[in-house]
DNA sequence: ACCTGAACACCGTTCAAGT
DNA sequence: ACCTGAACACCGTTCAAGT
C-alpha cells in the first residue's frame, strides 16, 4: 500500500497552508506526494470532493469539543478556520452545500433554535472569510480604494487600525445576534 | 473608439449569468466582444479587478436606493444579490477587500453603528452566497434526480419547500439581529 | 487608444497501461 | 489496489507589433 486517501487530504493542507487555496491545485498536492497528478483520482473523486474532505479535518477540533455554549463554539470554529491559511474560504464553501445538516448546525441549533444557529454561522463564516481576505490583502498591499470622489472624515476609521479591530469586533456583532436570541 | 471598460464590464455580466462564475474566464469574457483575450488588459488591469468592477455593478440598485431602514436595505442588497448567477460570490469577495469601507456599510452604520452593520452585512453575505449555492446544487441535482419509480417519505425534506424557506429564514435572522440592536 | 498574434507557464480530468 | 505517461481542453497574463 502505497499512499491512503487520508495521505492526500494531509498533504492538501499543507499545500494549503504553504501556497494558500489559489496555490492548491491538484498537481501541487500530487507534486507534494511525488506522484503523478493522474494518481489522486484514485483517491478522490475530483477536486471539490478533496475540498470538502480538508474542510471537515480543518473543522474536526471543534467537532471534537464538547462545549454546550454556542458563543464559545463560535469563536472556536472561527479560530479553526483562522489557523489554515484560507481555512474559512474552504471551510464556508463545502459547508454551503450542507446547509441544514452540518454538524456543528445541529449541536448549535439544540442550542438556539435553528434560526438562531444558522444566523450565528453565516455570520461566523462570513466575519472569518473577511479577516482572512483582508488580513492577505494587507500582506500584499493589495487593498482596493475607497469609492471614489469622496474623503475620508474624522468620524471614520483609519483602515490600518482596522485588521487588528477584527478579532474584537467579531465578539461583538456575535453579542448582538445572542442579545437578539434572548 | 471600439470597446470601452463599461463594455467589458458588461459583456462580464453576461457570461457570468449565461455560465456561473466558474465559466466566466477572461478568455470567454473576450470571446462575447469577439475580441482577442489580450485586449482586455487595455481596459482592467487583471481579473480581480474586473470581478470587483461587475459587483459594483451588481450593488448598484441598492446604492441607488434612498430607503433608510435597515431592514429593507439588506434585503435590497440580498434581492440584488441573488438576481445574478452567483452574485453573492462576487459581491462578497468583492466587498471582503473593502470591508469597513464599502458604501453601503457606511449607509447602515449610520443607522445602527458599525459593530451592526458589519453583523447585517455579513449575515446578508452569507444567508445569499449559501441560498444561492443550494439552489444551483438543487437544479443541478434535479437534472439527475427525478427517479420514476420512487417516492419520498417522510422523513426526507421537501426540495420544493426547502428554497422558499431560504427567504423567510433569511427575514428571520436579519429579525434576531436587529432585535439585539435594539 | 485599442487591438492582434504568439507565446509562457500553468490548470482539472480522463484513460489505457503498467506492477 | 495504486500508480505512470500521455493526452485533451482549457486557464490568466505578457508583450511586441500593428492601425
Amino acid at each position: 500500500m502505497r499512499n491512503t486517501r487520508a495521505d492526500v487530504v494531509l498533504a492538501a493542507l499543507r499545500v494549503l497552508q504553504a501556497q494558500g487555496l489559489e496555490g492548491c491545485s491538484m498537481r501541487r498536492v500530487a507534486a507534494e506526494l511525488e506522484v503523478q497528478p493522474s494518481a489522486l483520482y484514485h483517491h478522490v473523486p475530483n477536486k471539490q470532493h478533496l475540498l470538502a474532505l480538508m474542510a471537515d479535518e480543518i473543522v474536526d477540533p471543534v467537532t471534537a469539543a464538547e462545549s454546550r455554549d454556542p458563543r464559545l463554539l463560535c469563536i472556536e470554529l472561527r479560530d479553526a478556520m483562522l489557523a489554515v491559511r484560507d481555512g474559512a474560504d474552504v471551510v464556508a464553501t463545502a459547508t454551503a452545500f450542507r446547509l441544514g445538516s452540518s454538524e456543528i448546525e445541529e449541536r448549535i441549533a439544540e442550542l438556539v433554535g435553528s434560526d438562531g444557529a444558522r444566523t450565528l454561522l453565516l455570520y461566523t463564516f462570513g466575519h472569518a472569510q473577511s479577516t482572512q481576505t483582508h488580513r492577505q490583502a494587507e500582506a500584499f498591499g493589495a487593498l482596493i480604494d475607497p469609492p471614489a470622489g469622496r474623503h475620508r472624515d474624522d468620524s471614520e476609521a483609519e483602515p490600518a487600525a482596522m485588521s487588528s479591530d477584527l478579532d474584537s469586533s467579531f465578539e461583538r456583532g456575535l453579542d448582538i445576534i445572542l442579545k437578539g436570541l434572548a
